[in-house]
DNA sequence: GCGACAG
DNA sequence: ATCTTGTCGC
């Protein structure tokens, strides 16, 4: 009952737990800590390393973080890629010894074809305020944002708004953000800013890859250890 | 029919 | 996602 076991299957599960997403938020303004999740994979495709990191929200230091090894549990199928990614996800926060106020996810949450991306899926099975923030579009059009940090553009698919292309840098290219559950657009928008006080990306997505590419590395060395 | 397609 | 060389800039 936990992972799919085909592309018909999944699609039912997202039909299932769509309409459990929290739109209204509006998701906390001034959260206490901020969890960042993350998965590396192994070159040969087989293996996967999943990272959860917990930010003090006020000074964006990690007080806490799990990892979790395991296989991908799902092919790779564009609007279906959380099942590839959710159980060592899942298995990451379950370690932890906090809970945290938000997730910010590796993906995208409402701008997704059936509105249920990644942000979407953990957050409702979590219960917990998520957002998703990817680096590429997977659905929608947009014209680009201003230049300037903090600047942006709706996205949009078909008549509905489903994110925001969004500036956290002077001159980088935008990222995309969408409402995971239990937050608004205009309150993830800011989370986001909050969290990118110097590069594009947030620190809560840049400090859980560099735990699951470390978790990787050591899995990897241990093997040839033990090899020998 | 063709191209696009989170990570 | 991951593999890669060089290159630009602080």
């Amino acid at each position: 009952m936990g992972t799919p076991g085909s592309v018909a299957e999944a699609l039912a599960v997202q039909d299932r737990l769509r309409p459990l997403v929290d739109l209204v938020g509006p998701g906390p303004a001034a959260p206490a800590t901020v969890a960042g999740l993350d998965v590396a994979y192994a070159e040969s495709g087989d293996r996967l390393a999943a990272a959860v990191t917990v930010l003090d929200a006020r000074t964006l230091a990690v007080v806490d973080s799990a990892v979790s090894v395991g296989r991908p549990a799902f092919d790779y199928v564009p609007g279906l890629f959380a099942f590839r990614e959710l159980p060592a996800l899942l298995a990451a926060l379950d370690r932890l010894t906090v809970r945290p106020d938000l997730l910010v996810c590796d993906g995208h949450g409402l701008a997704h074809p059936r509105r249920f991306g990644l942000a979407c899926h953990l957050g409702v099975v979590t219960d917990l305020p998520a957002i998703g923030v990817g680096k590429t579009p997977l659905v929608g059009r947009w014209v680009p944002p201003a230049g300037r940090r903090g600047a942006w553009e709706p996205l949009r698919d078909g008549d509905e708004v489903v994110g925001r292309v969004l500036r956290t840098r002077d001159g980088v290219k935008p990222v995309f953000v969408s409402v995971g559950h239990r937050m608004s657009l205009d309150n993830a928008t800011a989370r986001v800013l909050a969290l990118t006080p110097r590069y594009r990306l947030p620190e809560t997505t840049r400090t859980a890859d560099r735990l699951c590419r470390d978790a990787l590395q050591e899995g990897n060395a241990a093997h040839i250890r033990s090899a020998l």
